[in-house]
DNA sequence: GAGATGTGTCAGAAATCTTTGACAGGTGCC
DNA sequence: GGCACCTGTCAAAGATTTCTGACACATCTC
């Protein structure tokens, strides 16, 4: 397949983590995991929410590259599920948002608009 | 009247601000806040998009302190509402992340759950 | 006054995110 | 086999967020 792998733009990948970790749950995973990792159905008893849910959940921070989770065999044969946080680190500024701002996919925009008539129109056109 | 205004825990601002943060426009709006200030409308035809939901978003980044708005008299005596970057810093690292977690509040849990039949249920009980 | 530009707000549609309650496997132990 | 754990997925309800299209009100210029 001659397709090209995305380059997964430095802002979308901020983006992906901003949305992430703006989340009373997801925080507080985060915060449990770095306490002592653990495997999701103890994780979602410690917290308290459904496993459906914290799976949802643990599925957004590794997207974000956040956590890691791994699939390992118990002593006893069963299958358990750990995860661990990411060593991330990641500088909040009006600059570094600012930088990332620029490389945001999804933008459509571009076209110089005639401003022409005001009112409260909104600028949108073309996209759909 | 005798009611304490609320803390204001360090948790809930974190989370504040990863919201705020966490999405495309919002971080178009820091971006060109960070070239020039401006005005609502002229930031509006800038990045192209309707004037109330800049007007939202604006709330938004002002509600988490990235932003400020002031109302100010333009030469002609127009009034007009210009809006300034506040030099934020914020490191995000997993300890971070953590420590804001341990202060959030809408925790409602507490209480150790006694785990017998087990079957998916979801551990919430009380709240709502 | 009409027209252009600025401000703000509101109700309701549209799109997303969050959450629950099943279901369908696996393995180990009595 | 039956029970207790573990894993995953799905459809649909609920709650939020995002967005649009009016509306109301100011000031300045012609």
């Amino acid at each position: 397949m001659p397709e090209v792998p995305p380059p997964a733009p430095e802002g979308d990948a901020l983006l992906k983590i901003l949305t992430a970790l703006g989340n009373p749950h997801r925080m507080r995973i985060v915060a449990a995991l770095v306490e002592n990792r653990t495997y999701v159905s103890a994780l979602a008893r410690e917290i308290g929410i459904s496993r459906p849910l914290l799976h949802m959940h643990l599925q957004r921070l590794e997207a974000a590259g956040l956590v890691t989770g791994t699939l390992e065999a118990a002593d006893d044969g069963k299958t358990v599920k750990y995860y661990d946080v990411t060593p991330f680190v990641c500088e909040l500024t009006p600059h570094t948002v600012a930088r990332a701002a620029s490389t945001l996919t999804d933008v459509e925009a571009g076209t110089a608009d005639r401003g022409t008539g005001r009112s409260d129109r909104g600028a949108k056109e073309e996209a759909k």
